[in-house]
DNA sequence: CATCACGCTGTTTTT
DNA sequence: CAGCGTGATG
């Protein structure tokens, strides 16, 4: 029966064994960083389906649909193909199939909307507009905050003013305002069939602990259930698995609670300890022995953990000997520290090294802006994770806002944009035709009856044309996407300056829509799993490049690195001094995951003399005197670990003076015609952006330039070099 | 009513 | 350095 004979105590240490072999009733697995988590989860899957359990009984919640593919295909491999048929995703994504055929029971038709996280801001946003908020002392939050703050409160299950107190008292003055629009956003979601993220989690429980028969049926269906990263679930979702699993108790949770990085979205790692609450007969099993990184890496990050305010659960060890010390080194600023990052990568490269096999990690995506740039002048290929999605650029949200509004056609907001994007239609014409098609509930093709249709509206008539043509019967969902983008191709052109990368696209959209049997799947689809990048849709390129990843993203991906850098900067503005304390320990954390990635050879770098861009009368000392700490007080708190110090007055010297000499060519005066020889209208290359046309001088260090992939871009003449073509 | 130019402001990570 | 509000222009 089974293709494989799998000898699970060859290959497994007794503690993974154990985890392996306990199929029935609720499991509790502590696994440090590189204990073989994965490992663990893929045996147990194999394990189970050796034994006869239907792949079908039993589930896989991962963090990424794309982790839990990975991870059964890891299995499939293992024992045989039944291992694929297994079913596995996120939380959301579970949440969204039962929605999907229930709906009905909570009110919502079966073809609500889901919405993203900028269709969320989008919606908040108009709502808060609405109310005509009075400013006072300081602004109205900006929509990202205020998005955060809903979701937040959604997520902690809290009041807005709780979330306001703990995290945002600098608007504290709007407590009553937010509060209201909470409320005012809940009810625009039911009356316009929409449910955002948040949505999905708190209804599916809500199914759950209404609906004695569906959770019966769910219980019945997946016997067996896997959970991974259990430290990043929020109160909601821990509920969750509690129903999921209450006949059964087969429940195995697998985390780790010094790996908690997403509190900002509600996550709470207490859950982990509270799981034996839930299921009393629980079997713990700690997985402490490390198998990815060398004795001094682990001894800096069990050093790092011990400093921590909470004390975490295990401490790691390996049974590798040797390996050189991590290197802590202060480089100075953002550029020498692109420069010092891509000598050691050229270092280790002469060495033999590939750098496939070497990964730079940081908190945010724009800290690997600078080392981009200077990859790209030196011809470093690269791959990046984090950061800009594809999917929310305007070109692509556009598009498919034309597909939403066929499906459901009370998507105001798709309705909205579709209605901006034609000539003569802005904020209050396209509100009072939304307005209308609410009241005559029209089909959605009948838009060009609107009455208040004057002279210059004749695009309403192109597009009822487009809509009608969406609405036929049976039409796949590439035809559709090749519709709207032969309707919205000259609206492209003219809004755009790079409309050619635009159009390719968008014209990809067609070969993913053929994916699909209909329109729906395939945009909720887009929605649930979000490729980050154009690259993405074709598969991640194998090719021999450098990864570069925020953590957050590192942590699902699974790469030989044996090499990395993290970049820090972890400034926090006086606002949020209060929390300092917090988002320390969540920077501790951070730190924690990226460190414990790396296997031989480990770079911290912190570029001390920065000064962060949003404060340009203070630096980094400053920031630790007037807010007790900056990052690099982790580093000093790790006595003997600061092996190397190096900055451009000693090491880099020479590199950097260079680079120094180059920024202090001299600048343009404001309102000048040319500079470097350019002058507006000339073609130019960038390292980084490619090639575009320089558009104007905005002042001294200014230049506008439009490229060709990447739109406006403004960039500081001092740091780049561009050059003529 | 739509669009454009200008000035001000400031945390980030993802489903 | 983008995204918002504002005030001027078409």
């Amino acid at each position: 029966m089974l293709e494989n004979k799998i000898e699970y105590d060859k290959v497994l240490n007794p503690a993974q064994l154990e985890a392996v072999m306990t199929l029935e009733g609720p499991v509790l697995v502590i696994a440090g960083a590189g204990s073989g988590k994965t490992r663990t989860l893929v045996y147990r899957v194999a394990r189970l389906v050796e034994v006869g359990v239907a792949p079908e009984n039993i589930l896989l919640l991962t963090f990424t649909r794309k982790a839990a593919g990975e991870m059964l295909e890891r299995a499939a491999g293992l024992a045989d193909e039944r291992c694929r048929r297994v079913s596995g995703g996120t939380f959301h994504s579970l949440a969204y199939r039962v929605l999907r055929s229930h709906a009905g029971l909570l009110g919502f038709h079966d073809s609500f909307t889901i919405l993203d996280r900028s269709d969320m801001e989008e919606v908040v946003y108009s709502l808060a507009r609405d109310m005509q908020v009075q400013r006072r002392s300081i602004r109205f939050p900006k929509r990202s905050t205020l998005t955060n703050i809903l979701s937040k409160s959604a997520n902690l299950q809290t009041g807005t003013e709780e979330v306001l107190r703990l995290e945002y008292p600098q608007f504290l003055e709007y407590t009553q305002e937010i509060g209201r629009l909470a409320s005012l956003y809940k009810g625009f979601k039911r009356d316009n069939q929409l449910m955002d993220y948040d949505d999905l989690l708190i209804f599916f429980r809500q199914l759950l602990t209404e609906n004695t028969e569906i959770r019966k049926r769910l219980g019945v269906q997946y016997r067996y259930i896997m959970v991974d990263e259990y430290q990043d679930t929020n109160a909601i979702q821990a509920d969750i698995v509690k129903w999921m699993a209450e006949d059964h108790h087969n429940v195995m949770v697998v985390g780790d609670d010094s790996q908690s990085i997403y509190s900002f979205r509600g996550a709470n790692y207490r859950n982990m300890f509270e799981f034996p609450g839930l299921f009393p007969e629980v079997k713990t099993i700690k997985l402490e022995e490390n198998y990815r990184s060398t004795q001094p890496i682990l001894t800096l990050t069990n050093a790092l953990m011990e400093q921590a305010l909470e004390s975490y659960t295990k401490c790691l060890f390996t049974k590798r000997s040797g390996g050189e010390m991590p290197r802590v080194i202060d480089t100075g600023t953002e550029p020498e520290q692109a420069l010092f990052i891509c000598r050691s990568i050229q270092d280790l490269k002469k060495k033999g090294q590939s750098i496939r096999d070497i990964a730079v990690l940081f908190r945010a995506a724009y800290h690997s802006f600078e080392l981009e740039m200077e990859l790209n002048r030196q011809g470093i290929p690269y791959v990046k994770y984090g950061g800009f999605k594809f999917l929310e650029s305007a070109h692509i949200k556009d598009l498919l806002s034309h597909l939403r509004v066929v499906v459901n056609r009370d998507d105001a907001i798709s309705w909205g944009r579709v209605l901006r994007l034609i000539k003569n239609i802005g904020q209050s014409k396209s509100q009072s035709i939304i307005d209308w098609m609410k009241e005559e509930r029209c089909h959605s093709w009948q838009i060009d009856q609107w009455p208040g249709l004057g002279k210059g509206d004749g695009g309403l008539g192109k597009l009822a044309e487009l809509l009608k043509a969406l609405s036929a019967e049976k039409l796949k969902p590439e035809q559709a996407v090749r519709l709207v983008l032969d309707y919205y191709e000259p609206i492209l052109m003219e809004k755009y300056d790079d409309f050619p990368r635009r159009y390719r696209e968008l014209e990809q959209l067609i070969s993913m829509a053929s994916r699909y049997k209909g329109i729906r799947s395939f945009l909720d689809d887009l929605i649930m799993e979000p490729p980050n990048s154009p690259s993405e849709l074709k598969g991640y390129p194998k090719r021999d490049s450098l990864t570069l990843s925020t953590v957050h993203s590192a942590k699902g991906l699974e790469w030989a690195s044996v090499f990395i850098i993290w970049v820090m900067d972890g400034f926090f503005p006086p606002a949020r001094a209060h929390s300092n304390r917090e988002s320390l320990e969540e920077e501790r954390r951070l730190m924690y995951v990226a460190t414990t990635r790396a296997k031989d050879h480990l770079f911290l770098c912190y570029p001390s003399q920065e000064a962060p861009r949003s404060w340009s009368n203070t630096d980094y000392d400053h920031a630790l005197s007037s807010h007790g700490f900056a990052p690099s007080s982790f580093i000093q708190a790790l006595p003997g670990q600061v092996v190397e110090y190096c900055s451009y007055r000693t090491g880099m010297r020479e590199p950097v003076e260079k680079w120094l000499a180059k920024g202090q060519e001299k600048m343009p005066e404001k309102g000048a015609r040319s500079y470097k020889g350019l002058r507006p209208g000339d073609k130019v290359r960038h390292p980084a952006f490619g090639h575009g046309v320089v558009s104007k001088f905005l002042d001294k260090e200014k230049v506008e330039v439009l490229f060709r992939n990447f739109g406006r871009k403004l960039l500081h003449l001092g740091y780049t070099t561009l050059e003529k073509v």
